[in-house]
DNA sequence: AGCACGCCGACT
DNA sequence: GTCGGCGTGCTC
């Protein structure tokens, strides 16, 4: 009987293809192969082996492929998460398997070039400073010498052919040089060892020698090394209590322990700041993932993982699905982020998918937050997850002072946005000599545009918003879909020349406003369309943390794990937005953005201010924020959701249907209106009056489907959908997940 | 993902 | 009469 090997291969594909494994090639589950697929070879990987009679029509195996094997854990996750989010197994496997790109492949070697000694036939100018800056003998990289001094890299590349330079390949450095989890560091408060033990040793263990004062995490209380106790534990601390430090014990513990830890975060918080802070701790800087790693060093950092060599890794969403040997902690650091969630391909929520990955690993989860989402705080309650607090800022800080600044009574003039206690405020501060943030959650200049002769507002032609006038750029830009328009000069209705106008404030608006109040400051505004993308945008936010800046004006990332040591005053512009929207997750969403900024603001021991400019200051949230009583906000949310027959939790499915079969469907009186009429246990979100949102020229209902636990949503679906008549579009599910039904 | 097949518009 | 648009379907 041959061998018969499943084979799954990273495309769009539900199902294994079974193949014959030939004579004397020995394949285990797990193995990477090149299997033959319709007219060319693909990469899969052995998902299942076999003895099977017959078979005899299948094409063979072509052989194994020099890649570390899929761990079972791993292979787990990919089928639990095709499972779970309704996507093709192969898909989900594409995102583990990022097979080495061709591209990184051919990039060469770095070279370094020192003097031979050897004099240059001829000696231009440009080769004399060349050799001057190389004069030390030492190796030094082509372009970096080139730099130096200050001549083009065909100078040096000249030097190389004429043997006065010889080229050296370097090692290049290396990818993850090992932490030490014993390197001197400041002691933590008690607080924070009591919150490290705890999340080290599990409940109770914290208190268990409470005879000798306070257990130190690294004494003698937990040594010799065990592994940390598995399963997920909400890390819940105020802004400026020292989450990080004590997550840092759990990685320390980790390490020791001879395990891998894998920290995730926001990809926007990956900066050059949290780097050196891990530096601080363990002696290195971390092993860093995210989508600025490229080429050459990624595939180096993907074998270093896999080969256990990689002791900790940092790494955006993505990093989740890296192929650990042995993992023993996953950090998910601003546990509530929503850049967590991927919303295209396979959709799904990074925080929920590292709960599952954990507990295939048998390791803990550390969801660590100062504002925790609604679901991760219901779950710690509920006692699925295990809850540490840190309720006090490290070191005697204190929390800033919040005011409102109530925009019926003291707002600004007529088309201007900083109303004048806010602007007093920036003026003192300035006086001292101190940094402040401005916050608006609006990019662009201007939220709608309309003609002042006509009435003629812009809108996207692919989706139901408003175009957003970005004056940096010119243009009109959807921020749904992308969409852009150069930013006409007569209207396109009615062909009045300049005669737009700009509704409402962006962050650019509001920089402008700020330049004519205060000419001669350094002033910044970053925001996700910062030229020069994502690497330029870090440095800048390191810039701006390190002091180099008088008044930022940000949209929402400057609210995401940053801290900025200089701030001692932060504005909030229209507390309001967002709160209106049909979004059931508004006013969670608005609370923990605000309370993140506003927390933002404190220097050392002084607590900072924050004045948040609102018209409805008596709102919930608003109130909550004001109060600081977030224990109050979250219960009041929760029990709000009850009421409304929303659960803390559910999953979204998605139905996407093109704007041409929903015409074609409503012609003929279908008019796809079941969807008005979801299954028992399932509701359809949005707005009443337009359950229909049109996004990248396709309509896209979303159903909150309520599931009980455990229950399989792909077949709940499916039943659904038996009883229905067949919908036209396909059925997706969205990244709302209920992580009750995986534990 | 590729790569076929397939059915309707403007061209050597 | 063909070239070519991308919609749909298949790959063990």
């Amino acid at each position: 009987m041959p061998d018969v090997a499943e084979i799954l291969i990273p495309l769009a594909l539900d199902t294994a293809y079974s193949y014959v494994v030939p004579e004397g090639l020995r394949l285990a589950e797990g193995d990477v192969v090149q299997v033959p697929l319709g007219p060319r070879e693909t990469v899969g990987v052995v998902w299942g082996l076999a003895q099977t009679a017959g078979g005899s029509n299948l094409r063979p195996v072509t052989g194994r492929v020099d890649a570390p094997p899929l761990s079972e854990p791993l292979r787990r996750l990919v089928d639990w998460i095709a499972r779970y989010t309704l996507a093709p197994k192969g898909s989900a496997l594409a995102m583990v398997l990022r097979l080495p790109d061709e591209a990184a492949a051919r990039e060469t070697a770095r070279v370094g070039v020192r003097v031979s000694g050897k004099a240059p036939t001829r000696a231009t100018p440009a080769r004399r400073k060349v050799l001057e800056a190389a004069a030390d003998g030492a190796l030094h990289g082509k372009s970096a010498l080139a730099k130096a001094a200050g001549v083009s890299l065909s100078v040096v590349d000249g030097l190389i052919d004429d043997g006065a330079l010889e080229a050296v390949a370097v090692e290049p450095e290396a990818v993850a040089p090992p932490p030490d989890p014993d390197h001197p560091r400041v002691p933590l408060s008690d607080a924070q060892e009591a919150a490290a033990l705890e999340l080290i040793a599990g409940p109770g263990k914290a208190l268990a020698s409470p005879g000798e004062g306070n257990a130190r995490v690294s004494g003698s209380a937990l040594q010799p090394v065990e592994p940390a106790a598995p399963g997920p534990v909400l890390l819940e601390g105020v802004t400026g209590s020292g989450k990080t430090e004590v997550y840092f014990e759990a990685v320390a513990h980790c390490v020791r322990a001879g395990r891998q830890a894998l920290i995730l975060m926001p990809e926007i918080a990956l900066t050059a700041q949290f780097l050196d802070r891990f530096a601080a701790r363990f002696g290195v800087r971390p092993a860093a993932w995210h989508s600025g790693v490229g080429g050459r060093r990624r595939e180096r950092l993907r074998a270093a993982v896999a080969a256990g060599e990689a002791r900790v890794v940092v790494g955006a969403r993505s990093a989740l699905f890296l192929p650990f040997r042995q993992l023993g902690l996953i950090v998910v650091d601003e546990e509530h982020e929503s850049a967590y969630k991927q919303e295209d391909g396979v959709h799904y929520h990074a925080r929920d998918m590292a709960v599952v990955r954990g507990r295939l690993e048998g390791c803990p989860v550390v969801l660590a937050s100062a504002t925790p989402s609604i679901e991760s705080r219901v779950n710690a309650e509920r006692g699925r997850y295990r809850h540490v607090r840190l309720p006090e800022r490290f070191g005697g800080r204190r929390l800033p002072d919040i005011r409102a600044i109530d925009m019926r009574l003291d707002g600004p003039e007529r088309g201007r946005f900083l109303s004048p206690p806010l602007i007093n405020a920036i003026k003192a501060n300035l006086a001292a000599g101190e940094q402040s943030l401005l916050f608006l959650n609006r990019r662009g200049y201007a939220p709608l545009t309309l003609c002042r002769a006509c009435g003629h507002r812009y809108r996207c032609r692919n989706c139901s918003t408003w175009l957003v006038e970005h004056r940096f750029r010119k243009a009109l830009v959807c921020h749904q879909c992308g969409y852009a328009e150069p930013r006409p000069q007569a209207c396109t209705e009615c062909g009045t020349f300049d005669n737009l106008t700009a509704c409402g404030p962006g962050v650019e608006r509001i920089a402008e406003e700020v330049s004519e109040l205060f000419p001669d400051r350094r002033i910044i505004v970053l925001s996700s369309d910062f030229p020069g993308g994502a690497e330029r945008l870090r440095m800048e936010l390191d810039a701006v943390a390190a002091g180099e800046c008088d008044i930022v004006v940000g949209t929402q990332l400057v609210a995401k794990g940053h801290n900025f040591p200089h701030l001692t005053l932060v504005g909030v512009l229209d507390a309001d937005i967002g709160l209106t929207s049909g979004d059931p997750r508004a006013a969670e969403r608005t609370f923990q953005l605000l309370q993140q900024v506003t927390g933002r603001a404190g220097r050392g021991e002084r607590p900072g201010r924050a004045l948040v400019q609102t018209y409805q200051p008596t709102h919930p949230v608003i109130a909550a924020l004001l109060s600081g009583d977030a224990e109050r906000f979250y219960a009041e949310e929760v029990a709000a959701r009850e009421a409304a027959g929303l659960p803390p939790f559910g999953r979204l499915a998605a139905l996407i249907v093109s704007a041409a079969e929903r015409e074609a469907a409503e012609a003929q009186g279908q008019a796809l209106a079941r969807v008005a009429e979801p299954p028992p246990g399932a509701m359809v979100l949005g707005p009443a009056e337009a359950p229909l949102a049109l996004v990248r020229g396709r309509y896209r209902f979303r159903l909150l489907v309520k599931t009980e636990r455990n229950v399989d949503l792909q077949s709940y679906l499916r039943d659904w959908l038996a009883r229905a008549p067949k919908p036209r579009g396909s059925v997706r599910v969205a990244v709302d997940v209920d992580p009750q039904s995986f534990l």
